[in-house]
DNA sequence: TCCTAAGTGGACGATCAGCTTCCGCTTACT
DNA sequence: AGTAAGCGGAAGCTGATCGTCCACTTAGGA
């Protein structure tokens, strides 16, 4: 491949993985190739259509949201405050990243890798006394799912009230 | 009117509720009129124009969550409690009403008829020690909001969790 | 019962947004 | 300098929804 072909197609999933974070994964084409100052002819040569992008993003940016995971495993003072650091890590910096992973046709075992790992930690929480038992991780992937699917959904507020119906003792009140 | 044609537009509010809350309030006009077995034709009549439309179920059911806010009051053994069971119910029976009560530009006073009442309720929560106090109606009106307008983020699972989130002490755990 | 105005359904043409192809021009690399 | 790879975006296609229109039906009064 050329070498401005690959800087077009890196342009391309960085301006893929914000559009689908604003507009989610089925957001015009042509906007996402005009984000990446594009044509869309040029994004229709890279990504013959959606479904291959998105499996795309997912594979790009994934191991991304692993990393995060692992670093907020190591840095949190305990295994629930990584929990809540890694949610709120998706869902403001890689919403479109984590609505590519989760997304169903696309890329089962990017989805599958962030669960093992988050299924962990949950578990530690829930051990710790952090986190109520009567949820599990499978509950945390549908708050990702919320606001993967929902773009019109505003993290800032939520987000917050929702982590706190997870924890066992929410803090600041 | 005729009787048969007031039938019509009884079929066609209660068909838009359900439309509404199960595709939003940009739901196809058609399938309304199918669901209420009726014509396309018949339902233009009635209501020439989609935002017609919303006023007219706005109307027509927001006096019915008022009553339901006033029965929870008086119903239940606290304001707090009152304040969950009236979000349960609105969120579960009346989601199509609430979608088009708030969907802005239709009927405002709607809106406020019923943010006034929940203002109270919140207060006395507030008050008794019950809800948390670092959140405020809006709150609570937010959250029929990331129901009311993603019909995709299904309740069962989140609405009780999201509640706990404003809880001072949740229950259960 | 009969008459008529109100009501009805749904086919139809208009519109629109997004998808995908195609091709003449440009550019990176040898 | 030559050439194959790459590029942009115009253009045609498709499918979905809108809103109108009119020939047919029917409620309800005389």
């Amino acid at each position: 491949m050329r070498a401005d072909a690959r800087r077009n197609r890196d342009k391309i999933l960085e301006a893929a993985r914000d559009v689908v974070a604003e507009r989610g994964t089925d957001a015009p084409m042509e906007l996402i190739a005009r984000r990446a100052g594009v044509g869309v002819g040029t994004l229709y040569r890279r990504f013959p259509d959606r479904n291959v992008l998105l499996a795309a993003l997912a594979e790009q940016y994934v191991h991304e949201l692993v990393d995060a995971l692992d670093h907020a495993a190591s840095a949190g003072p305990d295994a629930w405050s990584a929990v809540r650091a890694f949610v709120v890590h998706a869902v403001d910096e890689s919403r479109g990243a984590v609505a590519a992973a989760l997304a169903g046709t696309s890329a089962p075992e990017a989805r599958q890798a962030l669960v093992e790992r988050l299924d962990v930690l949950v578990g530690q929480a829930q051990a710790d006394g952090a986190m109520r038992p009567d949820v599990g991780t499978a509950d945390v992937m549908d708050l990702l799912n919320v606001f993967a699917c929902n773009p019109g959904v505003i993290p800032e507020r939520f987000l917050p009230l929702m982590l706190d119906g997870l924890d066992r003792r929410p803090p600041g009140r």
